[in-house]
RNA sequence: GGGGCUAUAGGGUAGCCUGGUCUAUCCUCGUGGCUUUGGGAGCCAUGGACCCCGGUUCGAAUCCGGGUAGCCCCA
């Protein structure tokens, strides 16, 4: 009754939908009184914690190991290397105070670390032997934010940084260590059923201070895309600048090579927009805090009886998250709210159940309704949550791959990106066309592609770029960006 | 970067233009109780607000200036 899956909101007042539901959902508390500062509720915070769980794992099955460096960068530091301050200084937050007295020193709350921690390889580095390094740390970051402010996608406070930084003794090695990052956050997606797109930015929008950067962004349900992790190859930039060197086989000192690469509250965000309806945020059962919320329904008379049935159906379902809301409103009020904060499966025990030996469940992503007998309970309940998982991820993967359509001009372009698409058309690999193409179809580049999209898609480019005309170096994806 | 709009209980709002019966409306919500429970129950009692600073005025939720915070549109 009434469960088809709406998503008319969802799509059409997205932005409404998010600051509605994130604050319903209890995930963020938005009315602390800071612009681009925002509070965990406990719910969200417990998402958060399931995701770094993941994320933490990904990174020391892969040889990083976890550190911690100081929140506060002296001047000096902060300003030693000349392309990576002019790419934050307009964003730096500058502590100059101790109690009443001006600081001889200014310190920087840190927008990104590596000149906290770049001082510091310095001193850790000294042979071949010391590498490859692989650190990483998962701390809070401070950008005085000009653009507006946005829970979990735009913040003053970035709350949850995972920035990993490497050091290796050759820049081979660095470049190998680029593919290993990208294909940790490949896995990391693929696990939140998060859809990406990977792609190089173009020169202009790299890092500063970084050779290449690779980028991941998905799409949200307006169209606009979101980058939601990048990885830098730093080559020896940042090791000459900070002295990092090293005695390499031939006994002499040589400049080490560096990458870092970094993903944000951002994958929260994105996690509850892909996946989300109009009903609220709809979890992947691997994060979710609770993965089965059972609902009692009581009758007069008999309502310690249900209860007993209960304990006993969340003590047959073992280590799943299971939740029970024994709270004295009725069954329907319960559904709503559960449903607003994305509980994948729900449990309904009443008597006719208990009569027949079952219970009621009612899955989240599709609304769909099933009986499903007491007899090897926990092995179907986690049948179910594998089926939505599948169904979430595909879900979600299908609308990207929908959205991204080739352009062969820039009328097409620009016709793409007003359907709310991902527009991929050959380039020159000229500047000036560049401009020209985010001129006149009046969004970005995002990046140039280097391997092939999901299901092959766009494979028959032709190859003149549509800037120019003249024969085409690379694709571009243009699309709008948050 | 440019422009527009807004700020009244935990959430959503009426009142503002035209200053004074505002002791501030309604819905939701919280608390206590009765009753009920397979898709947002009902009744009774009760609790909770004019963003901050300054100005105009006999008198400001209401008018003016600034600050802070939020939303939307364009670049």
């Amino acid at each position: 009754m009434g469960c088809a899956v709406m998503r008319e909101r969802w799509e059409n007042a997205f932005s409404q939908w998010y600051n509605d539901i994130i604050e319903k959902a209890k995930i963020i508390d938005v009315r602390y009184p800071i612009k681009g500062l925002y509070v965990w509720f406990p719910y969200g915070f417990k998402i958060r914690k399931n995701l770094l769980k993941i994320i933490r794992r990904l990174l020391d099955e892969s040889g990083h190991e976890e550190a911690l460096f100081p929140l506060l960068i002296p001047e000096q530091e902060f300003e030693k290397e000349a392309v990576h301050i002019k790419g934050f200084e307009d964003e730096v937050y500058w502590v100059t105070h101790g109690g009443r007295d001006p600081l001889n020193v200014k310190l920087a709350l840190r927008p990104t670390s590596e000149t906290a921690i770049y001082p510091m390889f310095k001193v850790w580095i000294r042979a071949h032997t010391d590498m490859p390094l692989k650190v990483y740390q998962i701390v809070n970051t401070f950008r005085y934010e000009t653009k507006h402010t946005r829970p979990l996608i735009r913040l003053r406070e970035i709350t949850t940084f995972k920035e990993a930084h490497t050091v290796h003794s050759s820049y081979e090695d660095a470049r190998r260590q680029v593919e290993e990052a990208i294909a940790i956050y490949k896995r990391f997606f693929d696990i939140l059923g998060i859809p990406y797109i990977v792609s190089r930015r173009p020169d202009w929008d790299k890092f500063p201070g970084a050779d290449y950067t690779m980028a991941f962004d998905t799409i949200f349900p307006d169209g606009k895309t979101l980058q939601i992790g990048t990885v830098h190859n730093l080559g020896q930039t940042f090791s000459k600048t900070f002295d990092i060197q090293f005695e390499n086989l031939k006994g002499e000192q040589e400049y080490a090579y560096q990458t870092c690469y970094g993903i944000s509250d951002r994958v929260l965000a994105s996690l509850l927009a892909v996946h989300g309806d109009d009903k609220g945020l709809c979890l992947i059962p691997e994060v979710a805090p609770i993965q089965c919320v059972i609902i009692p329904i009581w009758f007069k008379g008999n309502k310690e009886g249900i209860n007993a049935e209960v304990r006993k159906v969340k003590e047959e379902l073992g280590e799943l998250r299971v939740h029970i809301d024994d709270r004295e409103i009725r069954p329907g009020s319960k559904f709503f709210d559960w449903e607003i904060s994305g509980v994948p499966l729900r449990i309904e025990v009443g008597p006719k159940d208990i009569d027949k030996n079952q219970v009621m469940t009612v899955r989240r992503d599709t609304g769909e309704k099933r009986s499903v007998s007491r007899a090897g309970l926990k092995d179907s309940i986690e049948k179910i949550l594998e089926d939505i998982t599948e169904h979430l991820k595909t879900r979600a993967k299908t609308r990207l791959e929908d959205s991204i359509h080739d352009a062969g001009s820039m009328k097409d372009a620009r016709e793409i990106i007003k359907r709310k698409g991902i527009a991929k058309a050959p380039w020159c690999g000229e500047l000036s066309c560049a401009e020209d193409m985010e001129e006149t179809v009046g969004t970005d580049i995002l990046g140039i592609l280097e391997e092939e999209l999901p299901a092959g898609r766009g494979g028959g480019l032709a190859g003149t770029c549509i800037g120019c005309q003249r024969e085409a170096c690379c694709v571009v994806l243009i699309a709008r960006k948050y």
